[in-house]
DNA sequence: CCGTAGATGGATGGTTTTTCTCCACTTCCA
DNA sequence: TGGAAGTGGAGAAAAACCATCCATCTACGG
């Protein structure tokens, strides 16, 4: 998933410390959920914390903010492209292989990263050829579904990964367990209104929790007074 | 869409100066937004700023942080309530209607805020009330749209809402210009997921930008390094 | 098995944000 | 026109956050 290279990824292979590595990529993780969750500027203390190291580890493997962004950045893309390129090989039918992409890359959770980065990264040679590597596969899927004629022709490129951005972003600051079921059953929804007319017989059931009024008022009021007694931050 | 009363609302009807009510609302709608892109925590200053009024102005409207909350919460679900019954008169067919609400639910931003401070809100009478009044119309609009046979009958209630959430939240904290046709655009696709199998032939054409992939970068590249001058917070 | 370079965590001081009150001044309304 | 209600902004107190230092610990090559 991500390089077992230094911060800023060079030439150099420094070969960390098998525990340092580790670390590493827990910050990393961590990283991603409280950048998606709080916005680019959620305290790194949380991250450290959620990552179970000590904010010194973090600011020895991230010296400044920026730094932290940019590893998360080149992280989640990579992971983007590969898992665009694992569903393109997985699947004959395009518009299939689409789902599956859509579906594996809401479960990476994604989307919801990079709208919270996205103002703070800079211009960057090896950001750059990542994002390449990301967007090229996804595109060629849009080409080959509708070339098929099982994705409508009238989406472009930017359907996907924006409403990706949206349908991935925790609904209640990450509080509601249901939150991955609900999406990707909110998903699907959206992937059916891609399918090209005259296709809406093949799609499928929809997945997830069936959210009836009843529960809907069950789930607002089990949020209700969350005091968030640890962590009373957004 | 705001009751022209005290803060709390209660029995004492107080008459409030007129100028002092038109703060009131102006901080309420300044409220929403920022709550809608900064989450509950967002600090007040700025709320005062960009609704511009003093400090002092909000403090003796919303003493404290929750009556404000409480105050966003209560004017934007009666404006809901509003906009659904208000889309079930102008509509006569159903499924229309369901989608007029949904894009006048939209530009409202009301699908934004709620989930920012669901956290955050308390048990409370009025609130219930009015929460029952926005969600009853649209219930009513589902069942009548699947009895007509355009909405798809394994979709509940909580699909509406909930998508409405996800796709009226700021993109890249807001700075997007083309943020809000984009939405639409996008909940246009999701709408037509959700017609009836069969009906799928009285899609309309999708409105707003059709982002293509060198449009997408594009918007990437303008987001890129933008140092927020004046306001470097989330 | 051991020595050491590299890695770790948490306390800590200093800085920046944010809150919320106070008061001199302004504006609506009768 | 009188006066009560309303207003803005300065500023002190509090809280949150950053970023470093150092004593201790651990992986790993010999």
């Amino acid at each position: 998933m991500t390089p077992d290279r230094a911060p800023t990824a060079g030439t150099e292979p420094p070969r960390m410390r098998a525990d340092a590595r580790r670390n590493r990529e827990q910050i990393l993780r961590a990283a991603r959920e409280v950048f998606a969750a709080q916005g680019p500027d959620a305290p790194l203390d949380e991250i450290a914390r959620r990552a179970g190291v000590g904010v010194a580890t973090l600011y020895r493997r991230f010296p400044d903010r920026a730094d932290l962004i940019r590893g998360v950045a080149i992280d989640v893309l990579t992971a983007l492209g590969e898992a665009a390129l694992t569903a393109r090989d997985a699947e004959v039918e395009p518009f299939e292989a689409l789902r599956t992409f859509m579906h594996a890359a809401l479960d990476l959770k994604l989307g919801s990263v990079m709208p919270a980065l996205i103002g703070r990264l800079e211009a960057d040679d090896v950001l750059d050829g990542v994002r390449q590597d990301a967007a090229d596969p996804v595109q060629e899927l849009v080409t080959q579904a509708q070339a098929a004629g099982t994705l409508r022709p009238d989406v472009r490129f930017g359907d996907l990964p924006l409403m990706l951005m949206r349908v991935s972003r925790p609904l209640a600051g990450g509080q509601l367990a249901e939150d991955s079921a609900l999406a990707h059953r909110q998903l699907e929804i959206y992937l059916d209104g891609l399918r090209a007319p005259g296709t809406c017989d093949q799609r499928a059931t929809l997945p997830g929790p069936a959210v009836d009024l009843g529960w809907f008022k069950r789930i607002r009021t089990r949020l209700i007074g969350h005091q968030s007694p640890s962590r009373p931050r957004a």
